[in-house]
DNA sequence: AAGTGGTCTAGACCACGGC
DNA sequence: CCGTGGTCTAGACCACTTT
């Protein structure tokens, strides 16, 4: 991390990757927090102590430190310090604003998660989904779906549709990963950007029994839009969760 | 907003308030969209030129267009450009990103919305609200309840449990406000940040009776922690939203 | 090649919290 | 008063998209 160069984005793409700095920094500090170096309600060093140790520039660090508040693992306070958010120690969720497989939240939480269902094919979408992914209807798409438990409960049902040009049915069949790793490693161009909508409705004759639930049994519902850097849609993802033994957060700010 | 000064910022605090050049440049730019004077998919000047209009400089533009693009407003394309959120024009739903009373969301949505149950109280919490505030049992709370309607339809059931720190139960009432307006513009500290915990539930005998559904009826059940800037928690609010005329989403990032 | 957003540096001053 | 995070400027170069 540390270099004398004036701009040392070039030794990092010599080293690794091309990520940004600023994530080379986050990564750092998640491994830090994650692996109890530092511990929940522990201060950081201070922005410019952080500028030395890891010889970047104070902007950089504080955009690591924005992303990683954003995500709920930091609390900054100004005046006193940077802290270890006290909720990554306990019984944790997901943090919404972030795109992450379900497994690896749940991973996150300490529990445990298994997919007990998955089937992918290729299919033609109805008028609906053809309308909101701006595609026409003879546009061929691979659906896959998916039913994962925690714990051996069966909590959440996932319905995607995505465009071939992420790959043919072959290629997503062989997948060992989830889709949104696929989405983000595999697509061209990449999964960068999702917009979800949130809503609690019934649980259907189809979800209840993927779900292995009553049907009404409340669910929340979740409308996915999978988009690249550029704004284009690359799928949709329809998502029943059981809030039962899983729930998200989002952390909202006064603007 | 331009100034010939090397740091703007005196400036602006001399002429209204203290608050930061970039959401002075937020605003200006959320004028700019709301007022249609930019519509939905049309692009936006450069930075460039947007430093050069409004007086500013690149970090400055770049942070009011980084908050607007978590708000949802813009889209930012490497390459191409910044452009006007699509979405923001059709059926405007609401950014969860953002700590916006209820009201205000419906409003942009277009849509009428009334109180149409309002109380407030002086109360001694119970252990589970007393443990989450982190007080003792024996300390008073204000509690605050509402019912409102969009479109004449219950669709949102409030309970509020608020530190007496942020004004006493006489003040409250009079306020004629939302409550999270009331804890940004009269609370000291003021509210600033809000942790969201998401589920879906069936609606219970109180809820069902306040919305006026049936009993069971699935809808969001949301958990909100109110804290100041130094994360010192102002109160916990418990809602109960009907998903059916009005619901949230999240932009969400790979990071 | 030109235009546009993304990242990064270096340096400055402000606002808040605690000593 | 001092340490800390917050805001702002000026300038540089990179990466991606369009012409």
């Amino acid at each position: 991390m540390a270099t004398e160069e004036t701009n040392a984005n070039n030794i990092i793409s010599f080293v690794g990757g091309r990520r940004p700095l600023y994530v080379e920094v986050m990564e750092e500090l998640e491994r830090l927090i994650k692996g109890r170096k530092l511990k929940p309600g522990e201060k950081l060093p201070s922005v410019e102590a952080l500028t030395e140790i890891l010889g970047v520039s104070r902007s950089t660090v504080r955009e690591a430190l924005a992303n990683l508040e954003t995500q709920g693992l930091i609390i900054r306070k100004q005046g006193s310090g940077t802290f270890v958010s006290q909720s990554s120690g306990k019984g944790f969720i997901g943090g919404m604003e972030r795109i992450e497989p379900f497994r690896m939240i749940a991973k996150r939480a300490g529990l445990d998660s298994e997919v007990i269902f998955r089937e992918v094919r290729t299919v033609i979408p109805d008028l609906e989904i053809a309308e909101q992914l701006g595609i026409d209807v003879d546009t061929k798409l691979i659906r896959v779906e998916i039913v994962e438990a925690i714990d051996g409960v069966p909590t959440m049902y996932l319905v995607d549709y995505l465009k071939e040009s992420c790959g043919g049915e072959e290629t997503l069949s062989e997948w060992e990963g989830s889709v949104l790793t696929y989405l983000v490693e595999r697509c061209d161009p990449p999964l960068n950007q999702s917009r979800t909508e949130i809503f609690a409705v019934g649980a259907d004759e189809v979800v209840a029994s993927k779900l292995e639930i009553a049907e009404g049994k409340p669910v929340q519902y979740q409308v996915d839009t999978y988009l690249s850097s550029s704004g284009e849609i690359l799928g949709i993802g329809f998502l029943h969760i059981l809030t039962d033994h899983f729930h998200f957060f989002v952390n909202r700010r006064v603007v």
